[in-house]
DNA sequence: AATTAGTTTAATAGAGTTATTAAAAACGGC
DNA sequence: GCCGTTTTTAATAACTCTATTAAACTAATT
């Protein structure tokens, strides 16, 4: 039995910091190796090749947004309560992630192969599935209700995406023109949270 | 006197289309050659280097945008028709330029130098600070006036880019899971910009 | 201490990249 | 048709990148 492997983690560690920051071309394996502080042919010893590597890194990545995005729409929830949280909870998985949304967008735009990997991992993923189900019937039930304006759910979706994504997908330019250090940073991600919640449940309502 | 020389234009042609479809990094000067029906040698000629030929596009395509994106805004305008121009006009430009957000986007994040360019662009670029000074005034007076609930000018702004900027950016991925052809696309994207007009105009009114 | 499995490295093949150089081709004016 | 200028190409230098191979090293087991 292999014993404990640590420089295997330290490859995929150091990997996933290079990637998200430049990207799969822009990363070559000497790269890694240089920060990983081993030699160049270990890499693919480990994981024969610079593709297979990448694609454990991004499958991990792309498993990590499906999973928690719709997780805060619970049974029996309020329409009200499930938006709030669902803006909430995406917006505070990507303070965690702050380059994920850049780095998927590029990687899907940019590769035929990993939008394929993806539709299934989506059409196949049954827990993300009947989250968005169920976040569909309350969207339907709202709309039913005269709650909220009649639109589709997946405008509203294409909605909260656009401007949560977008924030962190901007932000390291918007931060290198407008803010100073990491703690306007922070308030300006609060500060854009609000606005975002402000412009969505107020754009809801009937005319 | 050089007379009229069509490989360099053609030149142009080809590396944009390239550029813009594959990124820099993607994009070799012999792919541009190959496809511009010319040895690899005259990119060099003509151009000397690949981020020189390079960065002549990029800066027309920021440009256009810098340009297009507040020309709207005229002298005593509304501020209802005024941001209704600016979503039209930026949804107009883009549609004719599709692969253009996610481009600009990709290269600038990637890139400390382009920032600063880019920076440097905005900044001196006059008639572009006085459109936004100007819409900057028509926001700040409909606060005022109490037709529109308080919010900064930057937070507005910010809202119509992402989602507009996400519409398109997104475009490859959604289209091919979602749309069948050509006119879909085009009615996917009209529906979007009502949408995403509602939400706005919905989205100031005051409580 | 010797054996063996697993880990790590040095060396290098082979392909692809940008950029330069010198020669060839094309063209306009005489 | 010749001459000088501009355009275009072939050849190649100098890199960089991925991947493979064989050899060296490490450590646990007998």
């Amino acid at each position: 039995m292999a014993k404990k492997v640590p420089l295997e983690d330290k490859i995929l560690q150091v990997a996933e910091e290079l990637f998200m920051a430049n990207g799969y071309d822009a990363t070559s394996t000497t790269d890694i190796a240089k920060k990983a502080g081993c030699n160049q042919a270990l890499i693919h010893y480990y994981f024969r090749t610079k593709e297979n590597l990448f694609q454990q890194i991004f499958a991990n990545k792309f498993q990590l947004i499906l999973q928690y995005i719709y997780s805060d729409v619970e049974e029996n929830i309020e329409f009200n309560d499930a938006l709030s949280q669902i803006i909430d909870g995406y917006f505070n998985i990507l303070s965690h992630n702050r380059k994920l949304p850049f780095f998927l967008m590029t990687e899907l735009v940019m590769n035929e192969e990993r939008r394929k990997t993806m539709r299934e991992k989506i059409t196949t993923n049954t827990q993300c599935l009947n989250y968005y189900a169920r976040w569909d019937k309350l969207v339907k039930e709202e709309v039913k209700k005269g709650n909220i304006r009649p639109l589709e759910t997946m405008d509203l979706t294409l909605d909260v995406i656009s401007l949560v994504v977008f924030t962190f997908q901007s932000l390291p330019l918007y931060s290198e023109m407008f803010l100073q250090n990491q703690e306007e940073i922070e308030g300006y991600l609060s500060h854009r949270k609000e606005e975002i919640k402000t412009l969505i449940f107020n754009g809801l309502k009937k005319n």
